[in-house]
Parts: structure tokens; sequence; C-alpha cells
RNA sequence: GGUACCGUGGCGGAGAGGCUACGCACCGGAUUGCAAAUCCGUGUACACCGGUUCGAAUCCGGUCGGUACCUCCA
């Protein structure tokens, strides 16, 4: 019924999608640590992925895609900042998730089908973690972390095309006395001693918390199962993260998979380096905002290139994605959708998610209202009506109402009237200053804010 | 050092053995009181060097350059 094609990170190929259960998938995305407000390269992640949910959807019916999207609230950062501000975990992270959601929606990133949070899944975790002790895979460190063994996986490093040589030959690695092994890794820390009980959590290897992998095995375990068909995210979480998870769920379920297909987006740039919060040189979706930019612009951007493609992030992207979508908004007008999404826009889509195929397709769709809207929408785009688009968002710093810009319009056609051009360029010179581009159609004249 | 990815016109960016997208910008024309928008027209680009082929930007080999990952990261 439908061919969507994926490149599939584990086996570095193109294919097919072919879903355990027919007609129905299950999709893991790695959700944000929430402990600060999201940067545009977590919203990357969201927005490519987003186009996925979007095309399962439509392919599948809403009732047959479950897409999971986690939210990490228990981590060393988020104790951290706690600690560093005085806020409760519980309120720093309530706060956090909600602004993420927030942000979230103003880029049109639909709600996802389940949105675990790790401290709702404690018990889930300890209980992998047994079977992997109980399992020999596990071992209880003199330290009181419980580590992962990685030798007693034979095919480990499948994903990110490691053999453990070279992970140990990273030497960034600090190789910690506890380990029996330096590739070993943790899946449960004990609470330390400056640590608010808050973050803590009881267990058979007493207060701690669990590692950073084991969430995601244990969330995906409870809900889309042992095995499932996607798993997304950063492709900086290759590894470890990803790494690490197949190995504690494989190893747990006894299964030769995780997940089928591994999808993993580029990363985003800033002045030709990876923006991140290590570097120190990013901004948050809420900086553009405020800055005046529309979601729908940032949203445009964000998909502009190829998903697995690094991202260089412009001004430059920002003016041409909102000129696109200007033009797009001028043609479309405000007529009804069309039922269907263009085929020729649904195949871009469906071979590996190529979005600015879409958006070629989506231009050659200028000279017919519903299909263009059909298509945009389809991509989460054409949202506000022309309207809105072109006269509404912040009231700027124009100073001028829209019923102050209306009223001079209608002066500059008595002016016109009269032949008074030279007062009607005063008027149209007086708004250019302000933001305001006058349009002289055949029905009147219409006014934007460029 | 190891593991991957990538080098396309002024810029962005698809494509992937022959039919040479698309967008932005620029330039010319139509239209307009002037504009804006729109329409028409103008660009033979695929890092370099070899090879395979009737034919290569696309396949193969090498060179150069860039980026990411190698236990904080989406």
């Amino acid at each position: 019924m439908t061919e969507i094609r994926l490149t599939n990170t584990l086996t570095r190929q193109v294919e097919d999608l072919v879903p355990l259960v027919p007609g129905q998938v299950g999709v893991y995305l790695c959700g944000p640590t929430v402990y600060d407000l999201a940067h545009l390269g977590n919203a990357r992640s969201a927005v490519n992925f987003d186009m996925l949910h979007r095309l399962l959807r439509h392919d599948f019916g809403v009732e047959n895609v479950s897409f999971v999207r986690n939210i990490t609230d228990v981590e060393d950062k988020i104790i951290a900042r706690a600690i560093e501000t005085g806020r409760p975990i519980g309120q720093l992270t309530a706060a956090s998730t909600q602004d993420y959601l927030d942000d979230l929606d103003s880029l049109s990133v639909l709600p996802v089908t389940n949105m675990p949070r790790a401290t709702e899944y404690i018990a889930e975790m300890i209980d992998m973690i047994t079977v992997l002790i109980d399992k020999g895979h596990a071992y209880v460190a003199p330290d009181g972390n419980v580590l992962f063994h990685v030798p007693s996986m034979d095919d480990y490093g499948q994903l990110s095309r490691r053999s453990q040589d070279d992970i140990i030959a990273g030497a960034r690695v600090e190789v910690s006395s506890a380990k029996k092994d330096a590739s070993d890794f943790v899946l449960w820390k004990p609470k330390k001693a400056n640590e608010p009980d808050s973050a803590a959590f009881d267990s058979p290897w007493g207060l701690g918390r669990p590692g950073w992998h084991i969430e995601c095995s244990a969330m995906s375990k409870s809900i889309l199962g042992d095995v499932f068909d996607i798993h997304a995210g950063g492709n900086d979480l290759i590894f470890p993260h990803h790494e690490n998870e197949i190995a504690q769920s494989r190893c747990a379920n006894g299964t030769a998979h995780m997940a089928k297909t591994w999808l993993h987006n580029g990363m985003l740039m800033v002045e030709g380096q990876k923006m991140s919060k290590s570097l120190g040189n990013f901004f948050t979706v809420r900086d553009l905002l405020g800055q005046g930019h529309r979601g729908e612009t940032l949203r445009l951007s964000l998909l502009s290139g190829h998903y697995r493609a690094p991202l260089d992030f412009t001004q430059a992207k920002l003016v041409e994605a909102k000129n696109r979508l200007d033009s797009w908004y001028r043609a479309w007008n405000g007529a009804p959708a069309a039922a269907e999404v263009p085929g020729s826009v649904l195949r871009a889509v469906r071979d590996d998610l190529n979005t600015p195929q879409a958006f070629a397709e989506i231009d050659a769709l200028k000279g017919d209202p519903a299909q263009l809207a059909a298509a945009a929408q389809f991509l989460g785009l054409l949202t506000h009506t022309p309207a809105d688009w072109f006269q509404g968002g912040g009231e700027s710093d124009d100073g001028l109402s829209s019923t102050g810009i209306e009223a001079l319009i209608v002066e500059r056609a008595d002016a016109k009237k009269a032949k008074n051009f030279a007062r009607a360029d005063e008027i149209r010179n007086q708004l250019t200053e302000a933001g305001i581009v006058l349009e002289d159609g055949a029905g009147g004249t219409t006014w934007r804010r460029g």
C-alpha cells in the first residue's frame, strides 16, 4: 500500500519499510533531557522526525502508528542545575518539559502518541538490570555502580561499526579501576552524599539512579515491545547511546535486534561548526521566535536540507524560507485544500524523507491552490490564514495598528483619485519606512508587513 | 590514530550512467501614475587526477579539502 524507503544506519542501506506487524508501525525517538530551553539542534531532530510521523500517519492511519518520544527527567545535569538554582527537581523538569512542548507546538510538531518520563519507569529499568545481572551481562562493581560488561556481548558495536579495540584506543575514557573492562558502562549509579533525595530511587543495589542508556531500553520495551520498527535520534547518539541501548536490550530480551531500522539526523551547524551545548555556540528556539521569526519559517528552514546531512543554519536561510513561504501563501490565498495529498509530494517524502525535493514539487503546484495547500499542510506548513501570515505576527515596532494603516490606505486612495500622486507617494514612503508594503491589485490595495 | 559522512552554478539545495530540478539573489522585458506582486526571458554547475563505458556530475581507484563520532550532547 505504501513504499516508504529509509536509510538504516544499522546496514548503511536505503531499505523499504516493512513493519513487523503488517499495517502497524512503532517508532521510538530519543527526546530531550529537560533542564533548559531547547536549542535549534533539538528542534531539528523533532521537526525532521515529525515528517516521519506525519508520513506514517498518512500511510498507515493515525490509529496504527505508535510514535514514542521520551523525556529524560533524571540525569546529572538536571541535578546540577537544580542545586545551582535552588529549584526542586520536579519543578525544574516539569517547567522545562512544558517549555519544550510549547516550542515544538510553535514549530507545528504533532503531539506524539506516548511521552514517557524516565522517572515513571524506574521499576522497569530495575527489572531489566536484574535480568542483565542474572544472565551474566552485568555486575555490581566494588564502588557500588552496576555496570554492563561489554565483552559479554559477542557482536557489540554493530551500529557504530566499532571494534572493541577501537573503543579502547579512543582513550578519552577515564578508566575506572572499578570497571572490569574499559568499555563497560553504567546501568545504575549510587546516590552521592551531596545529591538530593528527590533524585534517588530505591533499588536492590541501594539508593541511586539509572544510567542514561537504560531508560530508553526499558521504556521502549514497555511501550513498543522487545523488538520494534524504528528507532530515531541525532547521529551524535549513535555512539555510545544507541550502541549501548542495543547491548542492554538485546542481551536482556534475548533478541537479534532491538529496532529493525535506525534513523539518524545530521547535526545543525553554526558557522561551519556543530551547534552543541558543550561548545556553547547554540541558540534556542525562543531566541529566534523572539527575534520575530515565525515558527513556520524555522520549520521550513530546518526541512530545507535532507535530514541526514549537516545543516548550516544562517540568517540567509531564514530569509529564503520566509520568501518561499510568502510566495506559497500568495499562490494559495486561503483556498480549501484538496482532499488528497498530491502524489509528487508524497513520493518525495516517502523516498527517505526527501523534504527538499518535496518543496520543489510544491513550487510546481503554485498554479493549483487546492493542491498547493494539501501538499504544504501535509508538511506542517501553510498553517496560518494568509491574512494572519501577512498582516499578523507581533505588533511590530512600526507603531502602526491595522486600523491606522487602513486609514492611510483610504487617504492614499483618495489622493490617487484626485491625481495627487505626491501625497500618495508620501503615504507609501511613510508606510515603507514602517515596514509595510502596499500592493495595488485589481480589487484595491492590500498591505503586508515586510 | 580508528569509525563514518560529505565536496553540485553567486548562494542554498535535489538528483544519481545519456533527457542537465527547485528556491533565493542578480540582470533584461511585460505590467504599474510610482511601486509591490505576477508573468516571460537569460545561467550548460557538479573538488582534482586517472580508469571503466559509445557516453560519467552519477560507477571504480587515487589525491586534496571539510565535518562529525571515539562514553555531556538531538
